[in-house]
DNA sequence: TGGCATTAGTTATATTTGGAAACTATTTGA
DNA sequence: TCAAATAGTTTCCAAATATAACTAATGCCA
């Protein structure tokens, strides 16, 4: 049984890095490229992190079923953010990739969040900076060394 | 004003919480109550960080516009996790508060996420538990002290 | 090898969802 | 007191999504 209770990080992380999305979120929202859907960003930003990903790959993190995610990368192919060709070891997959086009509209978005955040954190100093950073290596290293979590 | 920090705490920020965020809502959607949508659960957790707020508020943080929150608010009334009650003060608005049940299901699903944080924080060691609570209460502070982002 | 089951993705159809506009009720304010 | 404004709801329509059916490719194993 997991020992609960004390200052616990968990409870500091669940309080802490929700409200920090919502924020981000509603700043994207404010800032974002009018002609790219809220699905349609997050689709891109996928893969773009996993270069070559499949049709389900895409549908799974979206949250939506196959055929939506079908017509969502399809809308992304036609503007020429995104290629999707057939893979050769398995010809029934597709292999996605985003096209520079769609890669420079990401970074645009996230170097219009990154700055925000730079202003955010501004004021800190450097001693917590340099805090923040320290937990977040630390926190990305706890998250990644074990992603899926088995039952 | 302070451009250019060496090791970006915003840079890192950016990198680590919405990564994490994915990892919680991967869970979420994993363990989540099979008859709340998202866009439900969130609007209940709103009300319950908020009681008594109005329609709009809850439009605007969801993201929809008044029909859709409207409702949205409605089937949550309907199912009687919230209630919704005109203001005594101005009777054209409402107060939506959310209802015992409504709590509870929120209650669960956040206790369900704090677990499975614990679990992946479990192999921190203290000093590094620390830091991570610390940067989380830099954090909250940091965002919560300037909440609108003037232009 | 042949043939059947499975898998990935697309197309077709139906349902649901969400938005704009119109409407009701209430408040403001001139 | 009446016009304008505001909060929310209802109506109606367009867009988004799901389910089901379909195509094509692969795996399996007899």
């Amino acid at each position: 049984m997991p020992k609960t209770n004390r200052s616990n990080a968990a409870s500091d992380v669940l309080d802490t890095v929700p409200m920090i999305m919502r924020i981000i979120r509603r700043n994207f929202r404010a800032r974002r490229d009018p002609d790219l859907t809220l699905p349609e960003f997050r689709a891109l930003a996928f893969i773009n992190r996993n270069p070559d990903c499949a049709l389900n790959e895409v549908a799974e993190f979206v949250g939506v079923e196959a055929p939506a995610a079908s017509k969502l990368v399809e809308s992304l192919v036609q503007r020429g953010l995104a290629t999707r060709q057939a893979d050769a070891a398995d010809r029934r997959r597709v292999q996605i990739r985003v096209l520079p086009k769609g890669e420079t509209s990401i970074q645009l978005v996230r170097e219009h969040t990154r700055e925000f955040l730079n202003e955010q954190l501004a004021h800190l100093s450097p001693s917590e900076q340099a805090t923040v950073t320290e937990a977040m290596h630390i926190l990305k290293d706890a998250f990644s060394n074990k992603p899926p979590a088995k039952e």
